[in-house]
DNA sequence: TAGGCCATCTGGTCCT
DNA sequence: AGGACCAGATGGCCTA
């Protein structure tokens, strides 16, 4: 279509299409051609007959539009068309800033998530979030107990053995890195494959920046982009990484209430 | 060239 | 009555 065109190259959900310029592009475009030719005449003759009670589009209801003229017919339509194009640009810009707060690099070099990925990535981000504060709050009851425990029994500690606190972070939270990577549970059913050869990042550019801003080598954005959470064709294990997968690694109970949250109707 | 993604138009339905 | 929301249809662009 030509409103195509004022997209930019980047194919950015939220193009600068001006309502105001939006009748040119509309009277210009073949579906309109297409709409004013083929069908309008005749719909407005049946209009006119009222031989539709309900008629046409959601600013066209009654019988009273038999009174209106053509034009008032293609205003209301243009109309009733902006505040559509409207609403969906703001959708696409409540989009966009998801996508801003998504662990997924930003930039012009980096190919923007599709939509449908954007929604799949946040939910499968919140549950990693979840995952990761009742983690946290695991750990740091456990650290204080054990503390509060030993403080009593305790006299004097070695300097070797100074630094008590379990490596927490990054083991205790992989588990639930792969809700972020790969829950299937709204997405797939296929399983998920231990994955080795998969090549190691050669498309920097195009890869995911999801894995790299978890400090994980990115997988190519090619398969990203059939496959954005990696949920069909397997999971990929890192070096010296723990099994973060679901099949090792099931989601905590406490975010078993996420998991019902459907992305569908 | 097929398939994915997208913007836009359109008509129907629901809500205020 | 008018507007918001939704889903289907359509056509363009891009990539593998």
């Amino acid at each position: 279509m030509d409103s195509d065109a004022a997209s930019t190259c980047s194919r950015s959900s939220s193009p600068d299409l001006a309502v105001d310029s939006a009748a040119s592009v509309f009277f210009a475009n073949k579906m309109f051609q297409a709409y004013s030719g083929d069908r309008e005449l005749g719909h407005l003759r049946a209009e006119k007959n009222c031989d539709r009670p309900h008629s046409s589009a959601s600013g066209l209801k009654s019988c009273a539009e038999a009174d209106l003229s053509k034009d008032d017919l293609q205003d209301l339509r243009l109309k009733v068309n902006s505040r559509e194009r409207k609403r969906m640009h703001d959708l696409n810009q409540a989009m966009d800033g998801l996508r801003e707060v998504m662990p997924y690099a930003q930039g012009p070099s980096v190919r923007k998530l599709s939509k449908i990925s954007t929604l799949l990535l946040a939910r499968n981000y919140i549950l990693m979030l979840s995952s990761s504060l009742e983690e946290m709050k695991k750990l740091v009851s456990d650290v204080y107990g054990a503390s509060a425990q030993s403080h009593s029994a305790r006299r004097v500690l070695p300097p070797a053995s100074a630094a008590p606190v379990p490596q927490l972070p990054l083991l205790s939270l992989t588990p639930s890195l792969h809700s972020l990577v790969g829950s299937t549970s709204a997405v797939t059913v296929a399983p998920l494959r231990h994955t080795s050869t998969q090549p190691t990042v050669a498309h920097a550019p195009r890869s995911s920046p999801t894995a790299g801003y978890l400090g994980f080598p990115a997988p190519p954005l090619h398969t990203m982009m059939k496959d954005p959470l990696h949920l069909s064709s397997g999971y990929r294990h890192f070096p010296g990484m723990p099994c973060p997968c679901s099949l090792c690694q099931p989601l905590p109970a406490s975010t078993g209430c996420l998991h019902s949250l459907s992305m569908g109707k």
